[in-house]
DNA sequence: CAATCATTCAAGTATTCTGTTGAATAGTTG
DNA sequence: CAACTATTCAACAGAATACTTGAATGATTG
């Protein structure tokens, strides 16, 4: 192949390639992504999760669709949206894992935000199957309803953060909880386990959320309708 | 944690992930980015090789550094570039998968510019080990000899495309020749394997790149001098 | 079939990004 | 320490992007 030729064969190929970067580059658009990665969701519904206008969400998530990362059905007078395949799914994690890692600014924003997490004692997904299997503990899926119901891990409880103070009495004292929600920096999970603990339960945090679970291939279920 | 501090949290926390997604948002980066994992490179070499001044490629090459996507290190008078991290590496493949499969732009680009690569017959990294173990198959690294010196497969041998022609009688025609370079859309693997056959020489191309068998730990070699 | 409703579009402004050019910097080498 | 050289910086114009507001679409439902 001839040398300009080729030329215009790489700038085509890579730019390409980047319609993909650009439609990830936006914290926004980002954050869209984790939501959707716990199931599909409204246009309503994800620009109320994300404060901002519908409008704008819309826009964001006709980049996302352009970049084939997203796709649409309709459902009733609703537009659901949902992440095109596993793919995205992957990347989004690769990218989260290169953001932990090398970014100080996380680790920092964590920290400020969060606090020590460390007193949590981060349960594997690993360890949780095992001990699961052993019916030792009870999984505790701590998301908005909806999003158990998009899928969750199988055999895990639905009990959204904000019924849980209500409902401490179903929740046997006598063994071990892990309480799971969207992934490592969703609060969630971490407000479940601070006040179980402080009403005498034996609560720990799952290490990820959902969707790394589901994306190793750990069982799920999900209550979706037909 | 109260609603608009958790809102500030997730608006800096996915504006952080978005500036790795940012950095990566351009054709050309990605080409940097590809050429990087590689092996390590001057900035002027890089500037060379994607057609761009070097000014540019500098500016390109600091964004990236910025994200801390790459590192340098000095190198007498040359500033070198590298990937920061597998992890990097690892979101390029992800980011390549995704393209591969959802962009039908990019299959239309590479069927427009490479032709039908059917008859190739790309042979898969897990097939070559096989092979190679049982000493078949001659593996010819096809790239520029700087890449095979910064890292190869091993037991390959150097052959740069260009060199190819007037290094023919170095190879066997009695044995299968498995030829790789960069990756799925570097086109000098195509160009070696299409110049074999016409000499009578049974040749294949291999299924990725270097990059692609290194990240899955399969055995490589370098020639790196202290 | 008219009213309703979720979603998208269009236009506008403020901001950010891209590639160029020419000068500045900071190591290295004679 | 002066000359050299690879790389980076600064300033610019042009292009692309973000969010807002208000109007347009188009499917659904009474």
């Amino acid at each position: 192949m001839e040398s300009s030729r080729k030329r215009l064969f790489k700038n085509e190929l890579y730019d390409q390639f980047a319609r993909l970067t650009k439609a990830l580059g936006s914290g926004r658009r980002l954050e869209l992504i984790e939501l959707l990665a716990q199931g599909e969701r409204t246009v309503e519904a994800l620009a109320e999760e994300t404060e901002q206008s519908i409008a704008n969400t819309s826009q964001h998530l006709q980049v996302l669709r352009q970049a084939r990362l997203v796709e649409t059905t309709r459902a009733g007078n609703y537009i659901r949206y949902r992440l095109a395949d596993d793919r995205v799914l992957r990347l989004w994690l690769a990218l989260r894992d290169i953001g932990e890692a090398r970014l100080s600014e996380i680790t920092q924003l964590v920290r400020t935000f969060l606090g020590d997490r460390e007193h949590l004692q981060a349960v594997s997904g690993d360890e949780l199957r095992r001990r699961l299997a052993e019916r030792l503990v009870v999984v505790l899926d701590v998301r908005p309803a909806v999003e158990y119901e998009a899928g969750h891990i199988h055999g895990a409880r639905s009990m959204p953060i904000a019924e849980l103070r209500n409902r401490l009495k179903e929740l046997p004292k006598s063994r071990a909880i892990v309480a799971y929600c969207r992934g490592p920096y969703c609060v969630f999970a971490d407000e479940a386990v601070a006040l179980l603990r402080r009403k005498g339960y034996k609560a720990y945090r799952l290490e990820g959320g959902f969707p790394d679970w589901a994306i190793q291939g750990l069982p799920t279920a999900s209550s979706a309708r037909p």
